[in-house]
DNA sequence: ACCTGCTTGGAGAGCGCTCTCCAAAGTGTT
DNA sequence: AACACTTTGGAGAGCGCTCTCCAAGCAGGT
């Protein structure tokens, strides 16, 4: 016999409880109230039923009992993909990027224990957008948590209209009431901005990501302020896009602009990477000639050479943070929105 | 209103099928039809309902669906955890590392566009491998994809008795008739051992993985087979557990027990990392006194300085593969059992 | 004896969808 | 005009579960 889908089935059909009932020799219903544990049953019949759910190897049917219950016991994670291109380079870059999977692990340290699954979305056009907050609406996931959105993504908007249960990892950029996790960006270039200068570096500048993103723009504010306090009103920035390449270009601008730069906060690793590699090319030596500070303590700050000194950003505290205000928020409608800040620590090694 | 679990409906009810049928003036039935592009239905109802469905924002709840189809759309990527000790060191371990990342790019690439979902579980009990088959077998997800397992898990032949389409990426320890995908590791560590030794080193050793993982193992042999084809017949080994510091460590040994040594293949970028660490703190110069190529081609190979000479793992084309493997599984049950191998590359960069 | 109040198990109506019937209507053949 | 055959839409039975009723049973108080 084969279904129309081409599926086989395979051994006899599964246990319902319908069948764990006709062996107990009691109702469906009773069987249902014993498994969930509802209402008092009669101990005698307790043991009746559990005993037939051992002999029928009944194992529960997730997906009938969602059908009603309007729980599935599943979190999504919902990451962007406007900025792909034809051949998908944003996207390879974000997955092989230790990021997504700092996230995801802090994640399911939280989720599995409470038995939650996660599921993997990706969100790219406008009607994806749509299908997703539908599909959320219906019950397809009990909440998400999202993700490294653009910068003016309407996605955090959508899901507050829908009433879905949802967490944001790193502030929204545009005033949306949702609750969700971040770093004190600012603090955390403030860090780099003191510790530059407390080493005596004269000429301090910055190589930035993208000034859209909400990260980004608060490490720029907060290192600029910083510099301000200690009395230097202006700084040499260069923006670069993240990666290790633009990272390299970025360290040739500003060295060629300012040549007397002997110190450099680069807003992540990956660029700090970058710039490790353009000031070696310039034979300028680090940390004695420029002295640099990353952001982010990747493993790259390990792996670099000299090891970079970095601002450490608890990604997976942060992520378990998440998925625990999102569990609550599914228990708890009226819970009122709320936000979560963590305070990044330097951390010293070679560079700087 | 609130409901018994907490939840505040939002807005009126979802439109459903019943719904959308009656603005349409056909039956429930109809409008299924024509949502599924099933049978021929008249053009001028099919126009009828595509309007009402439109009128009305009807969005086909994928779970009802599911319960009558036994088609979920969703395919479960299964990681273990049954090396996690007390203070979960595995997990965040194997989460931050790329490996990961990769898979679920490669992943993603192939099943968004047949909009199919994925869900991440991570089993570690016995508990939890008997739970997941259950799911399984009920129709949780469709398929499965199996990374990463410990050497001698059950879990593949588990899923291969309950009939779960499930495609593994790397071969299971112990034969069980099962789809994977691979690389060909022994090719790569012979690729390895024929650059170190063609660019005249004399004396080669090796650090090793776990050697009860197949891969590190065919690396191991590979790496041994094509040395002795070139009359080396014994190798100086150490075996490490693939993080940065077994490999610092493991190249520590090496040296002292090998003064001479001038070449070594480390079986991955992350140890290889430690072990360029290991050679600096020894006075070795990398590549001139000794010549180090690593393993997987991972981001941290492009990151070290020098930066490392490697064996190219293809990893996101594999994962990619193994869904696309899966997603035929699934739509056909009568395939036979297959498994595809890739072919490694070397990548040549500075450490060798 | 009767009514009240409480606990406990069963019956059955859904959840939203698909899909197998079956009837009605249309087409063509002898 | 009678028959067989094909096309098309509707009725309704589930998928496996939960949960609201409701009836039965059993205390205690009048």
């Amino acid at each position: 016999m084969t279904t129309a889908s081409g599926r086989v089935p395979v051994g006899e059909r599964l246990p319902t409880l319908e069948d764990v009932a006709k062996v107990a020799g009691v109702s469906r219903a009773t069987v249902s109230r014993v498994i969930n544990g509802i209402r008092n049953v009669d101990p005698q019949l307790h043991e009746l039923v559990w005993n037939a759910v051992g002999e029928t190897g009944y194992i529960p049917n997730r997906l009938a009992r969602s059908l009603v219950t309007r729980r599935t016991g599943t979190v999504t994670l919902v990451v962007s993909d406007s900025e792909a291109h034809d051949d998908d380079p944003f996207m390879g870059r974000f997955f092989a990027d230790p990021y997504f999977g700092r996230v995801v692990g802090g994640l399911m340290s939280v989720l599995r224990q409470a038995g939650v699954q996660l599921a993997l979305q990706i969100i790219g056009t406008d009607e994806g957008r749509t299908r997703l907050v539908g599909d959320l609406r219906h019950g397809q996931a009990d909440g998400v948590i999202v993700l490294s959105l653009p910068a003016h993504d309407p996605l955090p908007g959508m899901l507050t209209d829908a009433g879905v249960p949802a967490v944001m990892i790193g502030r929204p950029a545009d005033p949306v009431p949702i609750n969700y996790v971040d770093l004190a960006n600012d603090t955390g270039a403030s860090l780099a901005a003191d510790h530059l200068l407390g080493r005596g570096c004269q000429l301090v500048g910055m190589i930035s990501g993208p000034a859209d993103v909400p990260a980004s723009n608060d490490r720029i504010t907060g290192f600029r302020r910083s510099m301000a306090r200690h009395g230097h009103a202006w700084v040499p920035l260069v923006s670069g896009n993240f990666t290790q390449e633009s990272g390299e270009d970025a360290m040739a601008e500003l060295l060629k602009a300012n040549p007397a730069i002997d110190g450099v906060f680069v807003a992540n690793d990956l660029m700090a990477l970058g710039a490790l590699g353009a000031l070696r090319d310039a034979g300028r030596r680090v940390p004695d000639e420029v002295a640099v500070v990353g952001f982010d303590d990747s493993s790259a700050a390990v792996a670099a050479r000299p090891a970079l000194t970095t601002i450490r950003h608890p990604l997976e505290d942060m992520a378990a943070e998440a998925a625990r205000l999102l569990l609550c928020r599914i228990d708890d409608a009226t819970m009122r929105i709320s936000s979560v800040i963590y305070e990044p620590t330097l951390v010293r090694r070679q560079s700087a």
